[in-house]
DNA sequence: TGTACATCAGTGAACGCGCGTTCACTGATGTAC
DNA sequence: TGTACATCAGTGAACGCGCGTTCACTGATGTAC
């Protein structure tokens, strides 16, 4: 953006959302102040509050950018399967589960709405690009045109709110249980056939819904 | 337990997870330290550390009480459903949304496996219960005998844990998601329909699965 | 083009606060004989 | 049954620590004229 100077940093804001990445990806949201974010960021402990109110306000710049983490992971595995609807339904589940086990913190973090507080009348546009890409998803398997993220608003049918509840609960919940080791059940090496399979079969049962 | 005596307080580990309970309830794991709980306790700061040696041994049993209640929402769910496969998907699912609504920092907690940290090779009881208990409804959906809880620990075959897998991810996620107010596209009035819609289908593909 | 001044961005010392921990203690309970 | 002693459970003062916040400051940047 501008030069850098010794006394004026440039761009702190970025340097301070890195610093914050890197705290929470070593020691999570244990010890995770401003302090330790300005330490991390090699300033001084009062100059995050030119860009962050308090931790909440640094805690939902982090959060957005997860989304938009998020939702590159969504469009690029998608990408490799265009075409195949049981394969793009494993894709997101794959991706969605990709970004929980590999960012945990960040992931814990984005759906805590006790902590990140975004305004539910206006997300900020990596949220609404996430729903978008996961409503498309349920809109191709049901055979119906895809909407833009500027008609996420937009009222929908009943039977495409129950679809994409199916399909969203499952990829977040499978992603959840995985991050928080609950499925122990699960050899290490069967998860991505398990995932597989149980993608597909949650393709057919939105599939068969649009058929007849 | 024991006489009450000025001095001895008797009872104060069930007085802390009590007021744990409390703490939680009221202001969430902001500002929830061993200091706080022996204050609502009305005990000096120093007394439970004969009880819990910090503050995630107190959580880890905050998280086991939070289990044992959630069988018993799912069980009492349960037996109201008992006979209607398809309605016993949909209590399974209204219980588990009702434990997470109701009682959501506990229900985050639960989940936290960097915050409570059950030995993964011996979980406490209530946490096999409501394993057992989520099992033994795929288990119903299957036509299959149910099992107890000294049996989770035996091999599943495939079939039966990709079953698992899809119905705990979809209570699971559907939990989550409305918890963390995520499901903003559904109207308010509109949710338990949805929920029962989702369940039953879900009960039909499980179901679909073991029949030819 | 230069100058004056306001604003912006970061510094660093100081403060009060609540935390976990250490420590010496006190009072009640359990056990050996 | 009584006594002596160990152990258990809770007290309360003191400590160092890192936090957020206040405050007066300093240096760089932007703008008016």
């Amino acid at each position: 953006m501008s030069v850098k100077s010794a006394y004026h940093h440039g761009d702190l804001r970025n340097a301070l959302l890195e610093a914050a990445d890197e705290l929470l990806q070593e020691s999570g949201l244990q010890g995770f102040t401003l302090r330790a974010c300005a330490r991390k960021a090699g300033v001084s402990h009062m100059a995050p509050k030119h860009h962050f109110k308090d931790v909440r306000g640094l805690l939902s710049a982090v959060a957005e950018r997860g989304f938009a983490r998020l939702v590159e992971l969504l469009v690029a595995h998608l990408e490799q399967a265009r075409g195949d609807l049981q394969e793009e339904m494993f894709a997101t589940a794959a991706a969605y589960a990709e970004f929980a086990l590999g960012n945990p913190e960040h992931f814990r973090i984005m759906f805590r709405s006790d902590l990140v507080g975004f305004d539910p009348q206006c997300p900020p546009p990596s949220v609404i690009d996430t729903f978008t890409e996961l409503t498309n998803v349920i809109l191709r398997q049901r055979g119906e045109p895809e909407i833009t993220p500027a008609e996420m608003s937009s009222p929908k049918s009943a039977e495409l709110v129950n679809d994409i509840i199916i399909g969203w609960s499952h990829v977040h919940g499978y992603a959840h249980l995985r991050l928080e080791g609950q499925l122990l059940m699960v050899p290490e090496e069967a998860h991505v056939q398990h995932m597989r399979t149980a993608s597909q079969r949650l393709a057919q049962l939105i599939q068969s819904q649009s058929e007849p």
